[in-house]
DNA sequence: CCAAAAGTGTTTCACGTACACCCATGC
DNA sequence: GCATGGGTGTACGTGAAACACTTTTGG
């Protein structure tokens, strides 16, 4: 029962930080380790990579094993391989970042062993290994990669009002849209429809319903459009 | 055989995408096989990650040993993990891209066994392996990097007059951009320093030479200011 | 004096930005 | 009827884009 080579061999794993949205609070999605290294201590999802999949697959098979979440939004990030970043051997790490309607996953409690929880992205408890320093990587890639694709509307859902649409940017942008102008240009994007539908049970006047068109979308990219908030 | 897990692991890479600009065609710069898999096609500098160093460390390693190139511009680029990209057996690439001074590197040739050579990026020879997708995905990267970072200086001498600039950016973006505008907007960012110095030897009017400033653009970094061409 | 490329300004138009009030609804 | 948020238009300024001729230099 053992696999042998020439020369030593990293072991190779995937991490995934998991971002959720809860009102205007960014979120991520952690596991308590229950053995050592870092025992106890909060980690992200992830585990090694199998000898025949492929890395999404691994990342993919490790949320569905960890969080039961499944079909996500899922892009790969960057690989860490610092020498020391696990203190028992060498494990380099490819990590990926998804985006999962969090409405659709609230009740999202420990299935297996481990207990699993959401975080404010803002409030996060000391992470294993080097993960602080993955969910920062990711943290900055969306930041950075929301203003340009339409990748917002993984965190919401299918059905969704303006201002939820321009809390979601305010929140992960950290900068307040002005509420016009937000609305004049994604309208004028062509990328939403307009629903026959307004919100429910709401204590005031109900908001109209859009949803994201990824139709139009891809058309409108086919033509040379550039999505950009 | 020295070396054994309790499972199977896969052998881990680092693969290069060195990028060079030779008047107006961009170059890579390749290496030809001397054994199989793939023997005497082309393929992409690279090697195994040794035990003990970063993943960066092994790339800046394997670009000295193969091509003897030292201190370049050097960034992840993405891991490709296709388990049948070898057909030996698993390997994980961690790709890199390279930004190179041509000049500074042109009569780069044959140092160790195998033959190394630049080809247009427009006409490069069937690759081993999967590097023609690596290399797709490093000219992607680099078109779409170029613009809002000031990488695409890594590729020219450290002094170029204005033309070479614009000629740079016309190559990686592929398409023609207006000389007067791409003047006032470069030199209006105040990243480059108009230097006391003229080409020489051209057989027609003198351009004037300017250096990227990085200072300047450190400072105006910190200031708010993007880049952006 | 001819060829080749350097260098230079103005006008136009689109888009980003700033900004305040009335309306619909639930309680 | 009041509190809460939904929904709407205009004016201004900045910056991108289009565009052609004169100057310098070497051969």
């Amino acid at each position: 029962m053992a696999y042998s080579y020439a020369y030593p061999r990293p072991a190779v794993t995937v991490d995934c930080v998991v971002f959720g949205l809860d009102e205007d609070d960014l979120k991520a999605l952690l596991i308590q380790r229950d053995r050592p290294p870092f025992a106890d201590q909060w980690a992200l999802p992830g585990g090694f990579v199998e000898i025949d999949e492929t890395l999404e697959e691994a990342a993919r098979r490790e949320l569905r094993e960890e969080t039961g979440l499944d079909r996500v939004f899922l892009e790969q990030l960057y690989t860490f391989g610092q020498p020391d970043r696990d203190p028992r051997q060498r494990v380099i790490t490819v990590a990926y970042y998804a985006l999962v309607k969090l409405s659709d996953h609230r009740v999202r409690a420990a299935t297996d062993a481990r207990d699993t929880a959401w975080f404010s992205i803002n409030q996060l408890p000391d992470l294993a290994f080097d993960h602080a320093q993955i969910v920062e990587t990711a943290r900055q890639r969306l930041r950075g990669k929301v203003r340009y694709q339409p990748i917002g509307f993984e965190l919401l859902p299918h059905k969704f009002p303006l201002r939820d649409l321009q809390k979601m940017y305010e929140t992960i942008l950290n900068r307040p849209l002005d509420k016009r102008n937000f609305r004049k240009k994604i309208l004028s994007m062509g990328v939403l429809v307009e629903l026959d539908e307004t919100e429910r049970e709401v204590p005031h006047r109900a908001a109209r319903l859009y949803r994201f068109d990824k139709k139009s979308y891809k058309k409108l990219t086919r033509e040379g459009f550039d999505f950009e908030i």
